[in-house]
RNA sequence: CGGGUAGUAGCGCAGGGGCUAGCGCACUUGGUUCGGGACCAAGGGGUCGGUGGUUCAAAUCCACUCUGCCCGACCA
């Protein structure tokens, strides 16, 4: 490809707004285009980044057996209804009518779809396993798109979905996409690490995610150092302490302008441990069958020294969403915001408690009285709940599996597989038939990469202050063509073997002064560069520079330099 | 959806009731340069996000609205 032709620009200032690194050479070096928020075009060199990855991962999804095809964009509402999904998500997926009126919406993961093909074609125990797979533009309405390629709302996404009749057969297909993965993103050239997942509203069990560890992440992960043990913080269990003593009757002390632990620890003279920290928060619950939907207060209670993971808290309480409760809502359960605390709480407010403080005794706890609090409440005495694990995990809290402390870091999701088992197959009637003529659901798992995601963090990890660096695998060309010299026949004859021998070379012919050419260069990231100039062409040479080592100058005879640059792309490949 | 911030040339920005709306980069033409974002000269490009209002007069003041970005809520 000549620059002169290239259907793209570079920017020499940052437009406003990049505030990452890999999104501002993204758009610095013409990849992408922003169109909206969260919605942007692919120029040429980020398309052919993006095909680089796509052809990645078709090599390891076919190498799985898995079949390629294309499931369609728009979907009838009814097939979500199947699953109550087109009631419980929320307006992240969005929908319209036809012209008959019929309810539709756009596809923003495939499940329904690839079980309804699932229960055409499957009918028999013989047919199982199948797997199957796309590379498909999805939709998703995020409320907050960022970080250009990071979090956007029009996206590609390889999902792929399997079949299988028994729980053995999933596992097998669930740990060949869990090792596949990895492979892919090795040879894309991502370091990612798997950490055990919320399956969130795709239901199921086991789910795990690919993390790209990343100070511009948005997920907090929580790793063992020891044993290696990992999660997504929104299901890391933790080693949690308790300090047993004998239940005491509670008694009501003044405790006037005390509205946060912090001020109930000075006050009182206690360590945070002997308190119940209570979390407001309104939780939507949506009937998946009618759509319907109604809200409830749901108090989440921990012990002082901890945070409620909001995570943990929504799934114990069984709801589709939760939010903060405003003041009024609070009030209106007959809890005093500062003071608060499930005793006395109005019938109807969902409370889930912590074991950790289920299992402490003699804890502080609000009053329901402007100025007061308890001491010595205990629970299942002074009130009930659901006791589950809500706390949040944190850097150097315990290990679950060997007690060392953990560490908490930030990370971007890159891929994620869960093992959905019948939630799908049930709900919409995909069975079949086993070998004692006994009707049987189907056992599915789902499994996703987002490309775009993924080569937005490839951007991130290889950059240096000039620009990209992108790893041969994944980089839009091979080589990058910059020729110096007044001869353009001999550049020109240069550009053609090149091109004639396979590799694909960005040909920089325009009549920009060196500078500029060796800026944008830079810029691009294209890995190998072989610059022509006087220097060296009078000797018959070029100069041939890696862009991840520009230290390094080699000297290649121009007489066989298209050998020459082929072992040096295989070398680096 | 809440809080913040911004919208003036392709990009980055200045101007803040008054006369022809400016600067840098980019672009066009001519010339000189020619190995790390050259120089000289001459040019082209704007309904100042939109609508309505105030005023003799609005890019500038007011109201509403649209859009981008950041933080939160949210989310794979």
């Amino acid at each position: 490809m000549r620059m002169s032709r290239l259907f793209s620009k570079t920017l020499r200032e940052a437009p406003n707004g990049a505030d990452c690194k890999g999104y501002e050479y993204l758009l610095r070096a013409g990849y992408i285009d922003q169109l909206a928020t969260g919605i942007f075009s692919l120029l040429p060199l980020g398309f052919r980044s993006i095909q680089k990855i796509s052809s990645i991962v078709r090599e390891e999804m076919n190498a799985l057996g898995a079949q390629e095809i294309l499931m369609p964009v728009v979907n009838p509402g009814d097939l979500w209804k199947e699953t109550g999904r087109f009631y419980s998500i929320d307006r992240e997926m969005s929908r319209f009518k036809d012209r008959n009126d019929r309810d539709m919406c756009l596809a923003m993961t495939h499940e329904e779809c690839a079980t309804d093909l699932g229960r055409n074609i499957i009918d028999s125990y013989k047919r199982l396993p199948l797997l199957v797979y796309q590379l498909q533009t999805k939709w998703r309405d995020d409320p907050r798109p960022r970080a250009g390629l990071i979090r956007v709302r029009e996206f590609t996404m390889k999902d792929s979905y399997s079949f299988d009749k028994d729980q053995e057969g999933l596992e097998k297909v669930y740990k060949a996409h869990y090792d596949a993965y990895f492979r892919i993103y090795k040879k894309c050239g991502l370091p990612v690490i798997a950490v055990g997942s919320d399956s969130g509203m795709m239901g199921g069990k086991v789910a795990h995610e690919y993390m790209y560890l990343s100070p511009i992440g948005e997920d907090t992960i929580i790793t063992c150092p020891s044993c290696g043990y990992t999660a997504n913080r929104q299901v890391a269990r933790f080693q949690k302490d308790y300090y047993p003593e004998e239940p005491k009757a509670k008694e009501l002390v003044e405790t006037p302008n005390t509205k946060t632990i912090e001020d109930l620890v000075k006050v009182l003279g206690i360590p945070a441990r002997k308190t119940a920290k209570a979390l407001f928060m309104v939780g939507t619950f949506i009937n998946d069958e009618t759509g319907e939907e109604h809200t409830k207060l749901v108090v989440g209670i921990v012990r002082g020294d901890m945070d409620i993971e909001e995570n943990k808290l929504q799934n114990a309480a069984k709801a589709n969403s939760l939010r903060p409760a405003h003041e009024e809502e609070i009030l209106e359960a007959g809890i005093i915001p500062g003071f608060g605390s499930p005793i006395g709480a109005r019938e109807g407010t969902i409370v889930i408690v912590d074991d950790s403080v289920a299992k402490s005794n003699n804890l502080v706890a609000g009053a329901n009285k402007e100025g007061f609090h308890y001491i010595n409440t205990n629970f299942g005495v002074d009130y009930n709940g659901t006791v589950a694990d809500i706390a949040s995990a944190a850097q150097d809290y315990r290990c679950p599996v060997c007690g060392k402390p953990l560490n908490s870091s930030k990370g971007v999701e890159v891929g994620n597989i869960f093992q959905l088992g019948t939630r799908y197959s049930e709900a919409m009637n995909c069975y079949y038939q086993d070998e004692n003529g006994a009707r049987k659901p189907v056992i599915m798992g789902s499994y996703g990469i987002g490309i775009g995601r993924l080569l937005a963090c490839l951007c991130e990890e290889y950059n240096d202050e000039r620009g990209l660096m992108l790893p041969i695998a994944v980089a839009p060309y091979q080589v990058h063509f910059i020729s110096l010299i007044k001869e353009t026949d001999v550049s020109e004859r240069i550009y053609s073997q090149l091109e004639a021998a396979g590799i694909e070379v960005l040909f920089d012919d325009r009549k920009e002064t060196a500078g500029v050419k060796f800026a944008d260069a830079d810029l691009i990231g294209v890995p190998i560069r072989i610059t022509l100039g006087n220097r060296s062409y009078k000797d018959g040479k070029c100069e041939v520079k890696l862009r991840s080592n520009e230290d390094e100058v080699m000297s290649f005879d121009l007489e066989n330099l298209v050998s020459e640059i082929k072992d040096l792309i295989a070398k680096i490949s």
